[in-house]
DNA sequence: TTACCACCTAGAGTGTACTCCAAGTCAATA
DNA sequence: TATTGACTTGGAGTACACTCTAGGTGGTAA
């Protein structure tokens, strides 16, 4: 798959998948004679991953240490396990954090109601 | 209130507190003679407010426009209304997506937790 | 009355995460 | 064989959301 390809089908521009392959958030895809890119089917989950993880909000931090991690073979795999754990533990007191104020909003918006109904009451023609 | 105090409370820098007020996040605060900010027990629920709406997400345009509607008077009820369901609807569809990828996470460790199960297996002295 | 401290303003600077650019390569087409 | 267009690289530029700085004011304590 070209850079084109996997930029459509992913969103993703094509700048922005040459600059996640620089800083190593995706690993390194494989080039052919000419010198151009080509995405196998693995680089392209490297690359679903990466946006998934990224829009969730983990850090590209993060995300470079697991692709290393993940590059350097079997033997890290408790590590690897372990920085996911961590991770997804952030991710979810987010979660958490944004669902109260999911809860706040609609709170804030029951009483914008009330208080619109209120002044339909007082003003029945306006 | 002094700036310090609403820092220290709501874990803020005073230089942010500032830009929020300098560019409309929060409503302009109350000076006193000497010409220092006093923030009213209003100004800091404005303060936490933004806070909240911030870390969950919403984008500032978003909520300038709420508090220049505020500000506005009650006229703007219903549009303020329109303008928070907007926004928990966005907030809304965030935690879901960052929900999914919760899930794909919590699968992800439990494939690593299998697969570093099967290598204890086979050393088991290791 | 001078030293100090917290505060003020306007504007410049910074870090992050892209995004763009210049100069060049290669394969395919007219 | 000349042009076109998609691609390459390294490095420069940009937008956003702060964060810092310089120069100044006002109130308090030694």
């Amino acid at each position: 798959m070209t850079i084109a390809e996997v930029s459509r089908k992913y969103d993703i521009s094509q700048d922005t998948l040459r600059y996640y392959e620089r800083i190593g958030l995706i690993p390194r895809v494989r080039r052919n004679k000419s010198g151009i890119r080509d995405y196998s089917e693995e680089d392209c989950y490297w690359v679903y991953f990466s946006k998934c993880m990224r829009s969730a909000g983990l850090s590209i931090e993060a995300l470079i240490e697991y692709v290393s991690l993940v590059q350097e073979g079997d033997g890290t795999m408790q590590e690897r396990k372990k920085l996911l754990i961590e991770q997804r533990k952030l991710l979810k007191s987010r979660i958490e954090e944004m669902q109260a104020t999911l809860d706040r909003l609609d709170g804030k918006i029951a009483r914008y109601e009330e208080r619109l109904l209120k002044v339909e009451q007082q003003c029945p023609v306006g």
